[in-house]
DNA sequence: ACTAAAAAATACCGATCGGTATTTTAATTG
DNA sequence: CAATTAAAATACCGATCGGTATTTTTTAGT
């Protein structure tokens, strides 16, 4: 035994991380069974043995993707002393949107909202929750912030959470459509003024 | 002859009309030609007597979705006097999300930006031109506010523009996914206080 | 009303769709 | 190493996909 996983286990891992991207490229409706045996150079049997249907590789495929975000934002978050840093993390990680820990077809949680929100359910959810948790999160911090006495007392914290996360999301959009990266870079800059107007 | 239009374009006319919310709903890829037939009651072989494929049909249901919407502005741009409520309409337009111009299934430029951004070209030219023109209509509008000293003149009407357009568009994603129409009135309420910042 | 032209319906095409039952191959354990 | 189990490949399923050639029905001009 080469590994302390078993040969499923991996294979299943291998099926996620080849495909993450085609789902998050061609959304759901579009990437069909071939895609994923042609990526992968599996066979149907194979995939079928490891998930029970093709719903089940994509919520896979978005857990995977969510996660390799999230984990270089707690990273980035951890490092970060003030909380006005750690607001700017979030400015920071979507300036230099090429090298970034994104997989290809861009945010998946925009992708994934847009794509399944009046088709897919499950996913609709999943795509919810990342930015329900997304909002908690940035909420959390301004409010730790203005106790710390880094921010205004008289804040609207779910306001600028919101906004800060409707300008990345719709900047993105924007730079992706256009293929002007330079769009996102003048949106992220309103962002950082966001964080700015609410120092004491 | 009951109408100054053709058979032909009449029938073409119904179709678009009537699918246009199909697209715009399930996305090119999860929108097939049957699910075509059925809303529109007619056959295949008509629908491809009036269109060369199924993206021509694509093409022109995004351009009337387009067009419905831009009336709707257009119309509430002529009505406005000041600059600043030129702007604002734009916050206002979107405010009550239910009884918009809207076809079903929410906004088209983000919906079209999403889906056919890798798969598409077609699509995805005709969502970037979209955003292009939406930007430019705003920079014009803040650039006469400047010249008419309703602005101050130190502003940057390209950042104000796309950070306009991704609240706008990021916020109409975050309620749509998370079902909560409350969030969007919030990320409108900072468009506005970005309005209002540039005031002289 | 009759006829030529246009539009819509019918019937059909090969290809691909998601999914499954069965067989073959590879991994694991005694 | 042999036997058992687990995983992957093969072969197949009915349904649906986008698209087309042909026939029938409407429309429109005289």
């Amino acid at each position: 035994m080469k590994n302390d996983l078993s040969k499923a286990e991996r294979t299943r891992q291998y099926i996620i991380e080849t495909t993450a991207g085609i789902f998050n490229t061609k959304g759901y409706a579009g990437t069909s069974l071939s895609d994923l045996t042609e990526a992968t150079g599996l066979t149907k049997g194979s995939i079928y043995g490891n998930f029970g249907n093709k719903e089940e590789v994509a919520l896979a495929c978005f857990d995977y993707n969510l996660s390799k975000i999230n984990q270089t934002v707690q990273q980035r978050l951890a490092e970060a002393t003030t909380y006005h840093q750690k607001l700017m993390v979030y400015v920071q990680i979507y300036q230099d949107f090429a090298k970034m820990p994104f997989p290809e077809g861009g945010c998946p949680i925009l992708n994934t909202a847009i794509d399944a929100d009046d088709t897919n359910n499950l996913l609709k959810d999943r795509a919810a929750k990342a930015i329900q948790a997304w909002k908690k999160r940035i909420v959390d911090l301004i409010r730790g912030g203005v106790e710390a006495g880094e921010f205004k007392a008289d804040v609207v914290p779910e306001q600028i959470a919101l906004s800060m996360i409707a300008l990345i999301e719709g900047g993105i959009m924007i730079a992706k459509v256009t293929n002007n990266p330079a769009s996102l870079a003048k949106i992220l800059k309103t962002v950082e003024m966001l964080i700015t107007q609410i120092k004491t």
